[in-house]
This record gives C-alpha cells, structure tokens and sequence, in this order.
DNA sequence: GTGAAGATTAACT
DNA sequence: GTTAATCTTCACA
C-alpha cells in the first residue's frame, strides 16, 4: 500500500453531505471511510449506521436546538466530522449532513474493515476482524478517530469518505440503539445495516 | 458549584 | 442478562 495514494474509490465532495439525513443514511451506506493519520492510514466500508434527524429528533443531540460547545458542529453545512466522548471511556463518530443550521446527522455504528487492517488489529487489541470495527466505540478506536478530529471538514486531505462503485446487496432497517430517552423517535426505523454483512454490531 | 446521565464495551453470572 | 469502568457535558441552583 502507497501512504497518501490510497485510490480505491472516489472521494465525496462537499454536495454529497447537503442533504436530508435520511437520504445520505441511504447514501452513504457502503461508502468506505478514510482515516490517514500520522500512524497510518486505515479504511473501512460502512455497513452500518443510524440518522439523527435534528431540531423535532429526541434522540438527536441537537433535539430543540440545542446548541452547545458540543455540539455546535451539528450546525455547520455537512461533510464535517462531529465526534465526541460518551460514558467517559469511548469516542463516537458521527457525518454532518444538510445544508448550515440544519443539524442532521449520520452516526456510524460499524465498518467492514478494508485497509490498514494490521494497524487497526494493534489498535483494538485484537486479531479478530470481525471485532474490529463492529461498534461505534470499537471503530474509533480502530480507526484511530478521536476528538482532535471534532469538527474535520471531510471535503481535506486527512478524513474522508470515498465511494468505489459498491452497491448494497440490500437494506435493512431497525430501531436505534440505546435511546430509550428519547420517547415515541426512538421506535423510528432509522438505524440502516447492508444486508448480509459479517460486520454490523449486533443483530436488527 | 453540584449532580446525574450517557448514540458503549468487556467481563462477568 | 447484569454490571463496572470512567469523565465530559449539561441542566439547574
């Protein structure tokens, strides 16, 4: 592998992400991710991930508009990175998407591992490729992702996504994970997984 | 200033 | 299925 020449596929430009979230939920998905960091660079496709669809969303971190010094980047034009820290230990990774002031974002819950895979294994901790990166928490790690990537704009040279033509088998659709809080939106349908993936995080 | 909760994970029983 | 780990963020006073 050539560092820096990673051209499997195409990168995204900027109007890929300024749409609604539930369409770049639909797009998105088998899009592969590229991290090139100073480590190394990793890549891993998106077999699965959610929609937080802003302002009328409980689940959504930007729910009422709220707008914080977290999540202020909720509200920037998509194809920025919005990535923070939960239950003190892991950082989540999330792809701003739609047009400025309109928080709507993709949560990516997991990746089929695809390049930089002995990094990511040294990373994690394991040998286990399906482990690697099926999780919120677990691709981050994996992918060296953390919060000195808040706010990264997608559209530059260390953080992007690229599509190489792959299209979904399928779609399967499910609940949202661990959102009990947020009410009647957390029975929505809006955590999406490639069907027949070996990679997603726990069965839908 | 204080306290409660969290878009998780790994290691338990 | 249950629980501990661990700490930032946020709401409220």
């Amino acid at each position: 592998m050539e560092m820096g020449n990673f051209t499997r596929g195409q990168k995204l430009s900027r109007d890929f992400y300024l749409c609604d979230g539930l369409e770049a939920a639909g797009k998105l998905l088998g899009k592969i991710l590229v991290n090139d960091s100073p480590e190394g660079l990793t890549a891993g496709r998106i077999v699965e991930l959610e929609a937080y669809m802003g302002e009328n969303d409980r689940g959504c971190h930007a729910y009422g508009g709220r707008r914080t010094t977290r999540t202020e980047i909720m509200y920037a034009e998509g194809g920025h990175a919005y990535v923070y820290l939960i239950y003190g230990m892991y950082c989540c990774m999330n792809i701003i998407v739609n047009r400025e002031n309109i928080p709507h974002c993709i949560f990516l819950r997991a990746l089929e591992p695809v390049e930089g895979i002995e990094l990511m294994k040294r990373r994690r901790g394991t040998d286990n490729l399906r482990q690697l990166c099926s999780g919120p928490g677990r691709l981050c790690i994996a992918m060296g992702i953390d919060k000195s990537l808040y706010g990264e704009d997608l559209c530059g040279e260390c953080l992007w996504l690229e599509d190489d033509g792959f299209v979904p088998p399928g779609i399967i659709r499910g609940r949202r994970v661990n959102i009990d809080y947020a009410g009647e939106d957390a029975e929505r349908d809006w955590r999406f997984a490639v069907r027949g993936s070996h990679y997603i995080s726990s069965k839908i």
